[in-house]
DNA sequence: GTTTTTGCAAATGATTTGCATGGAT
DNA sequence: ATCCATGCAAATCATTTGCAAAAAC
């Protein structure tokens, strides 16, 4: 008889996909969702290093690759330098601040489907889209 | 009597905010604007370099980021792991190809207000908005 | 003359790669 | 038993920094 144990949207994305469910990845993909928030490698990495002491860097980079691959987080490039992930399923768009390189939520649905439109009658064929604001944050904006 | 020369938005951004005006600043500007698309600080350097034989890889870096201070060019983080620079003065967008990883512009101008007006009253000052938009160019789609 | 900019060399920091071991199927 | 995934160490690559010399003001 076939184990078939916790049915997670992880486990079932990743036996879909023909990849092996790892405790790496488990564990992972449930402190990216615990975080809850705009998280680097690093900030991964250290949220999961009590529950898994030997993960390495590498290890982390390629399970976020594989989880935005299989459509579970989201990449966000706001310029800081550092590639962030986001595990938040509801639409959303992102305000990176020049002063301090924070990156903040922005809950608002603009219609993009003029820039998507423009892109598939240029041949290209359109998988995401994302808003990044710029400017100052309300701390870095007094000064 | 004071020289005054040649009062190129360039020379003149550069005087009003206290900047210098020197053959490096003036050529890499000139160099960006030739090649009129994005560009890399690598790219910028190479086609000033038979202008500008010494001219180091720091100094265009500074150069750039001073450009985009004062308002001269964009900068565009299309997540390909390299910064991009753009003279482009109309609105415009991007798109990221994931396979060859080509940026594209985007000829549209979508209304970010709703997205905007949620960060302002969020407290964030907004200085500038992009889209970009990700998934396959022409070539990459077919392969 | 004073202060900013430059060039060079070296440092940094995020991310990736090569390869042998371990684990999932 | 097979093949994928992990860990480790080392490499890569864009970008930044420190500092003395050169150029702009």
């Amino acid at each position: 008889m076939t184990t078939v144990e916790t049915d997670t949207p992880l486990t079932d994305a990743l036996r879909r996909s023909g990849h092996r469910v790892t405790s790496q990845r488990v564990i992972l993909h449930r402190a990216l969702r615990e975080l809850d928030r705009h998280t680097s490698a690093e900030d991964v990495r250290r949220a999961a290093s009590d529950r898994l002491p030997h993960l390495s860097l590498p290890t982390v980079y390629a399970a976020l690759e594989l989880f935005e691959r299989l459509g579970l987080v989201r990449r966000i490039d706001a310029g800081t330098g550092t590639v962030l992930y986001d595990a938040r399923r509801e639409e959303h768009h992102h305000f990176a601040c020049r002063g301090c390189g924070r990156v903040i939520d922005v809950d608002a649905s603009p219609d993009l489907a003029v820039a998507a439109d423009a892109a598939r009658s240029a041949g290209l064929t359109v998988e995401g889209a994302q808003v990044l604001l710029t400017g100052l944050c309300d701390r870095c904006a007094e000064g």
